[in-house]
DNA sequence: AACAGCAACAACCGCATGGGC
DNA sequence: AGCCCATGCGGTTGTTGCTGT
């Protein structure tokens, strides 16, 4: 015997709010409030709506201070990073970007950050690329940018890819005003979101080891991370911090993370190395080097997450 | 100009959870 | 302790508009 349905299928109108649907919503809630009780309020206020189609209008698009779209790079981080330890607990990630919307943060993790992280662009983001070169560099040569598919960052040189990575991968406050400066990040860290993941089973990245010195065997490496530094100077690449911090979330929540599997390799077989976003490999330097250097600073073999 | 395919977004559905009785 | 109900949550589907051919 199933749920019996929170309300009359037959008698609730489906789809789109009307723009008058809104303001009745709007109004009775913005004087009366909810009255704590969703499921009466649509035949309270003459609304032919189930209750839970009502919170959630109210809750994703009517209530004040809610943001669209325009998502930043340091949102971009967040949610990355919060990903990376909770997963899919979209209220949790959205409860630490004000203004933002469980619904709204699901939706473009789907349907962008996803594939932004795994190199396959979305055509807004490749047009706002494109329209972006045009007028930094007025159609010359091109300057990358930081979601170019697997492309930028390759200056010649040194790279640190531990200051990278925690730039990428720790959570960030949003309010607070950047953590990141000068492309490192700073000492402080956000003790609630600490405690959240924590509490969560995640990865709370207290307790990062510095990046290794080459030469020098690293205190605590995974079997199947490669440290071999690269065998032509320049790149000087923390290997084992991204794998390692994924791994130990991983361990930690045997949560499966949909659309990461690639980046531990066990995922996407025909991955190309160039495909791998920078926000996730920020230099890609696996994009354009050597096998040696894929090795370097990725998992080589899948690794037992115990999540049969 | 018309059409097909795709991406982005809005909304729905069903399960989980927690509180009240 | 167990049931019922409202709410919360996340996955999925539907719709719309844009882009490329």
């Amino acid at each position: 015997m199933g749920r019996a349905p929170c309300c009359d299928k037959a008698s609730v109108k489906k789809g789109p709010w009307s723009p008058e649907e809104d303001a009745t919503l709007k109004s009775y809630i913005e004087q009366n409030g909810t009255g704590g009780n969703w499921i009466a309020l649509p035949q309270k206020i003459g609304l032919k709506r189930c209750g839970k189609s009502c919170r959630l209008r109210w809750l994703n698009y009517l209530r004040p201070n809610i943001r669209h779209g325009g998502f930043s790079e340091e949102e971009d981080r967040i949610i990355l990073s919060l990903y990376i330890s909770i997963g899919s607990r979209w209220s949790i990630i959205a409860a630490q970007l004000p203004g933002r919307t469980d619904n709204d943060i699901k939706n473009y993790w789907n349907t962008r950050l996803k594939k932004k992280l795994f190199g396959k662009q979305s055509r807004k983001d490749q047009r706002q690329q494109h329209f972006a070169r045009q007028g930094a560099n007025g159609g010359q040569k091109e300057e990358v940018s930081r979601d170019a598919a697997g492309t930028n960052g390759l200056a010649a040189g040194a790279y640190n890819w531990h200051q990278h990575a925690m730039a990428m991968a720790m959570p960030v406050r949003p309010m607070s005003g950047s953590m990141v400066e000068g492309n490192r990040i700073g000492e402080e860290v956000d003790e609630s979101i600490r405690k959240l993941l924590f509490k969560l089973g995640g990865s709370p990245f207290m307790s990062l080891p510095p990046p290794p010195v080459y030469g020098e065997t690293p205190s605590f490496v995974p079997p199947s991370v490669h440290t071999t530094p690269p065998s032509e100077g320049g790149i000087q690449c923390s290997s084992i911090l991204p794998a390692l911090e994924l791994d130990e979330s991983f361990h930690f929540n045997q949560i499966k993370l949909d659309g990461l599997d690639c980046f531990f390799g066990m995922g996407d077989q025909n991955m190309r190395w160039n495909e791998v976003s920078p926000l996730v490999c920020p230099n890609n330097t696996v994009a354009s080097s050597s096998q040696g250097i894929q090795q370097y600073c990725l998992v080589e073999e899948p690794v037992d997450l115990g999540m049969q």
